[in-house]
DNA sequence: GTGGTCTAGACCACA
DNA sequence: GTGGTCTAGACCACG
């Protein structure tokens, strides 16, 4: 898990996709603990301040819930969840783009034609919007 | 031209992408004049240092000149740049959606299902709160 | 408006609660700016932080919508939904009462006999669960 | 007895309550002795460190007194303590969710009928994370 | 040890 | 000036 501290994307909810994603890829399952706040602010290296926010907007969404003295858990219905929320962070990626290409004067066949172009264009570290 | 003040996207970015859009399709030609900054504040009913700071974006990128005492004009290779700039910003959110997809473990026959969804939905007030 | 520091509810939430009060009870009318951020820490002696944590509480609800570099605004809904709101507060407050009666042996009449006792005696500061 | 880990009522505090409902309703009788700590650990699952802090707050409200060496034993005037203490935190309930719906404009009509809908709606699974 | 709240103070983005 | 994020460090409640 890396952090981007360079990115417009607060560090808090770049952690918070970080674990959405884990849940949503079954890395974390459900009633199983996660790495302590502490922990997890030592091995990222930012304040656990940060974390506890990025914690608190996923317990939010009930993803995960917490109990005091004992830790953060994945929630039971948290891998629909995640992957719901997951999805909706992808279809507003490619909303915000069609609309910056229609305003641009692109037609429908051209647009699908970049986006092609972008997905044919495999894994090559995109990094953040810096 | 509209100023949507409710969106998250900032309102000098707003101006600036509206005006990029305006030099692609021809609105304004090389060597024209743009609207001065107070006009411009007048119109659109915005702080004048809004506009200047969507200038200084556009002159950054290379798509507008000033002359001192003058006003600003759009530079001869604007169309050219502003198309690629446009392009560019297109495939970035385009790439941003695609990593989240997979890092979410969704496989490219979904994803492109997602955006052809996406690409379906037309011109819904897509200007929310993004 | 006043804060108990003593009181287990937190400072931000309670500061939430007023709020929400306040745009409930017609204090705040739509579109109008809430104070500042600063302005309201120094009137209350509490950190800006613990405001903002007050404010995001009441923006995610949609009681209010923010404008970066101009201020915090009542939502135009925001009638309808602090009252919503704040009637589930109540209605948790009640439960939570009867459970606990319940759970003491109180039958259904002597619930309602306190509790009419405690609507009678009016208006006495009964501060916080300190 | 059970213990709903879930709950955001601290278990200390789950415990507490119920061995005070179990002393008003004459399940515990005076100078009885109390389940050990050990005891009452093992069968609820929890840490003896919980049952400590539940057995210290009963012993601060007067209703169990300690023999070193011997155990925890149920006070002689017990029975009434209990019972004027449920009363009280009911009271204090039924004030605060009185104090609330005041504050929000309720009229204490609507005050009361907020509350019978609330008592009519019997034991559905009240012990959510209040 | 765990999570939760608060303060002080800094820096950024925006209008 | 406005709101938003982050750090450092403290203290509390809980198990």
């Amino acid at each position: 898990m890396s952090i981007n501290s360079n990115s417009h994307v607060p560090i808090f909810r770049q952690i918070a996709e970080h674990i959405r994603t884990g849940i949503s890829a079954g890395i974390y399952q459900p009633d199983e603990m996660l790495p302590s706040l502490r922990a997890l602010a030592l091995e990222l290296v930012v304040n656990p301040n940060t974390i506890q926010r990025a914690y608190e907007e996923l317990e939010r969404e009930g993803l995960v819930y917490s109990r005091r003295g004992l830790g953060l858990f994945v929630a039971r219905q948290a891998v629909r969840s995640a992957r719901s929320q997951s999805q909706d962070d992808v279809e507003k990626a490619f909303a915000d783009g069609i609309r910056l290409a229609r305003s641009a004067g692109l037609p429908d066949d051209e647009i699908r034609h970049v986006f092609s172009k972008s997905l044919a264009r495999k894994m090559d570290k995109t990094g953040g919007k810096s």
